[in-house]
DNA sequence: GACAGACTGGACAACCTGATCAGCGGGCGA
DNA sequence: TCGCCCGCTGATCAGGTTGTCCAGTCTGTC
């Protein structure tokens, strides 16, 4: 089930990624400072990381929550038999509360991630999302609280497959 | 349900928050020429960005799929009413397939994302998540493809709650 | 009408980046 | 075992960028 050739890093990968990821700011010549290696090392383990696709983005990461969408909840979505899921999915993508899709198993279902203002206005966007014939069932599940917030870095640290 | 105070985005942040999103490694300086705007305020609207809470961060974007974890899974947990969340959240915490949790409504639920290098693989990780006694049962759905990947631009250009 | 806050345009020194180089060493195949 | 390839080192260079000031101007508000 596994997609491509995986990317193996090396602890010295892992360093970098750890490292700009507490500190994103820090700039290549201060890494390669830190991790007592020479600057073109960096860099070049950088623009590797970039060019193999460990590391898709520097973007800002924003809260939406700080911009005023308090609410998170996650959506189901069973479509009827068969019926468009590609058209349906391009609707969603119109809907700017949603902030993320997937296809899951299950026949025709679709999985979202939505956030609104308010409760109230978790509702208007959920029949946004579901107002379509297409749509057969819907479950939402609102999102109480984060226990665990998005991170990889666990995962990046644990990614030393055969050696160290 | 809202919570804080949200911040209220003019165009100009709107448009510093696309740019950097867009293309990360562009510097304040050539930003402030893009946007016609002087570079100090760029700065200045970067620094109050990040002083409240809009912008969390500017870390490396891990694609967990090139680094071998290829199957994505969301798993529902329910929880024996009133036992300790906190110490299976602890728990969840060291396992670093678990990408994501949240506690959500319904009696004493948890949601996760995680991760696998295959199905056989994502095996072994709900085993992990589920052998406890409190874990009265769990739910998986596996994720087969990304229809929208996770995003917030959508909805920070759509974020302009008074006035343009 | 005065004020606080924000933006401008400019200046400065210090720093960092991207690019390039020769030299060195380990790992690998011949 | 030898030789090659590849990656790392440490260094240089010019150019661009950052952080940090400043005075002047503008706008909305009290």
């Amino acid at each position: 089930m596994t997609t491509e050739t995986p990317v193996t890093l090396d602890r010295l990968d892992r360093a970098i990624v750890a490292l700009f990821a507490g500190e994103p700011r820090i700039g290549v010549l201060e890494a390669s400072r830190r991790l007592k290696v020479a600057r073109g090392t960096v860099q070049a383990r950088l623009d590797r990381l970039e060019r193999t696709g460990v590391v898709t983005g520097w973007g800002p990461d924003i809260s939406p929550e700080a911009i005023g969408y308090g609410v998170t909840a996650f959506v189901t979505i069973q479509i009827a038999q068969h019926s468009g899921r590609e058209a349906l999915t391009l609707r969603l993508e119109d809907i700017p509360e949603v902030l993320e899709c997937w296809t899951i198993t299950g026949s025709g279902d679709l999985w979202c991630r939505i956030v609104a203002h308010s409760n109230a206005d978790l509702q208007r966007v959920i029949d946004l999302m579901v107002s379509e014939d297409r749509v057969v069932r819907s479950s939402t599940l609102i999102g109480l609280s984060e226990a665990i917030p998005y991170r990889t870095g666990p995962l990046v640290a644990a990614a030393a497959p055969t050696t160290a």
